[in-house]
DNA sequence: TCCGAGATTCACT
DNA sequence: GTGAATCTCGGAG
């Protein structure tokens, strides 16, 4: 249940971007990202989040410096870092700090708030580029999987939440001080109601406990 | 409910 | 040539 209307709520200014990529990845938690598409509005709360920290961080892509694949994660902090992985896949991720030191924070989960039937769509009906990787019309699920498993599989996870609210190449980039896409501020959590773990999916630099999670909620990837 | 394998592209070494 | 900040399905238990 969420309490917070999203009318009410202000854009995250550039400054909030410009701080230690930790405080940042924790402080994004509960927070409303906004993607506007063809008149749309899609909106979801963040719940799970990873800080990814250049130069000192071996998982994160910015380790051995500059390339052509992560040339954004060194721009000033809130822009939108959106990579393509696995083959078939999109993350999108905060970029944070001052420019040039690439570090980021990584979306992992949200908890979808307006938009969920385009969500749906997005996620489900699109299934043109990789047939193989989606054998049955999951859209129409197994009687025995309940709504809430339906909902929940929307946005759970990072590449689920860029297909569901249609984050790819295109939004590589992005300023999110701009009004493509955006995130509206929301209270603080209090630590009692963050969790924190390993970084999932990663071989190097797993021991940093750099994965934080709103406890109990839903969404969470795991 | 859990676990393993396959999917599929592309930047980097 | 390699392997990746993932997801999905199917088969086993």
């Amino acid at each position: 249940v969420t309490l917070i209307r999203t009318e009410n709520l202000k854009k995250l200014p550039r400054s909030f971007y410009l701080r230690p990529t930790i405080v940042i990845a924790r402080e994004l938690l509960g927070k409303h990202l906004v993607r506007t598409v063809k008149g749309a509005t899609l909106v979801g709360r963040i719940v799970e989040t990873e800080a990814y920290r250049g130069k000192l961080d071996p998982a994160s892509h910015a380790y051995r410096g500059r390339t052509l694949r992560n040339e954004v994660m060194f721009k000033e902090g809130g822009h939108l870092y959106v990579y393509f992985t696995y083959g078939m896949h999109f993350c999108s991720n905060v970029v944070t700090g001052t420019e040039g030191i690439g570090e980021a924070v990584l979306i992992r989960a949200l908890e979808p708030l307006e938009g969920i039937e385009l969500m749906a769509r997005n996620r489900f009906e699109d299934r043109a580029r990789h047939p193989s990787n989606h054998k049955s019309t999951n859209h129409h699920l197994p009687a025995h999987q309940s709504p809430t498993s339906q909902l929940t599989n929307l946005t759970n996870g990072p590449a689920k939440l860029c297909q569901a609210l249609g984050m790819e190449r295109k939004e590589n980039g992005v300023d999110l001080t701009g009004n493509e896409i955006y995130i509206l501020n929301a209270p603080t959590l209090p630590a009692s109601q963050i969790g924190t773990s390993e970084r999932i999916g990663i071989t190097k630099g797993k021991e940093k406990k750099w994965r934080f999670y709103i406890k109990g909620n839903a969404w969470v990837s795991r």
